[in-house]
DNA sequence: GTTCCTGCAAAAGCTTTGCAGAAGA
DNA sequence: TCTTCTGCAAAGCTTTTGCAGGAAC
């Protein structure tokens, strides 16, 4: 269940969110770029085509489109933000050779927890951490 | 099982690591205090008994913990780093009404993922949250 | 024509760094 | 005595704020 484009530019309208050039730009980006990216990963990404793009503009589109449920944001590494197209519960693992995030899914259901007697449990993150299959692969193979 | 001063201190000792007033002052706080403090809220709490105390001191001191594994952090929230003296996997559990974080425990062995066949995985992070029970008793009660 | 958005500059908040004096072993 | 630690000041980063000009509707 991808998100298209047309989704979501009818849900910032729905949202009363204006469709500026900037804002449908990031949007693009998150939904071409499925990487879970840091402010500065947009910025960098887009600033080629965008020469006058600020970082200031990518923080307000995306706590703009954060209020509007329509990314998430991640803090996976300490002292960097990460932000997801995904708002439905799924689990995030990190590579530590290659750095990327990626989404695995999570059966909620199946998890045994002890000790949350008579709390109210509203959202469940999941992040894990270890060597992707791709960096297991090239290290397996040195003639690389 | 309760980490004891004694063990920390032996601990510290045999990772040559010098029992300064100050370190000694952090570590009786993690462990008397297990609400998966702040450097902030250490110094706080610290600073009337130790004037003198600064927060370079508590931060040296904390990845000093953390390079021996006696002390682990935690990046729960954007913008603070929490610090937890249990360095085993466990889960954690974020009231949204009084912001204390709880721990639990996981039955690792029980969750069903999908999307990471020929991913080593090394650590496993939990992070709920929700009402805790004390939160949820106290709104059920408007006496209060 | 209004209202909201962009982007610059500056500020704010957390963490790290450099270093001289102090304390631990 | 020798090495390491403390704590001040300053710097480094990420993120937020204020605001004038500009774009969306």
């Amino acid at each position: 269940m991808k998100t298209s484009m047309e989704d979501l530019t009818s849900r910032l309208k729905n949202n009363n969110i204006r469709l500026s050039h900037q804002r449908l730009k990031v949007l693009e980006y998150m939904v071409h770029n499925r990487v879970h990216p840091t402010v500065d990963q947009i910025y960098n990404s887009l600033h080629a085509e965008i020469p006058s793009l600020s970082k200031t503009t990518i923080y307000n589109t995306l706590n703009t489109l954060i209020e509007a449920g329509i990314v998430s944001s991640l803090t996976i590494e300490d002292n960097e933000v990460r932000y997801d197209i995904r708002t439905d519960a799924h689990g995030h693992f990190k590579c530590k050779s290659c750095r990327n995030i990626y989404d695995f899914e999570v059966d909620t259901d199946s998890i045994k927890v002890e000790g949350l007697n008579g709390f109210r449990v509203d959202t469940r993150d999941f992040y894990f951490s270890g060597i992707c299959s791709i960096c297991l692969d090239r290290e397996a193979k040195p003639s690389n």
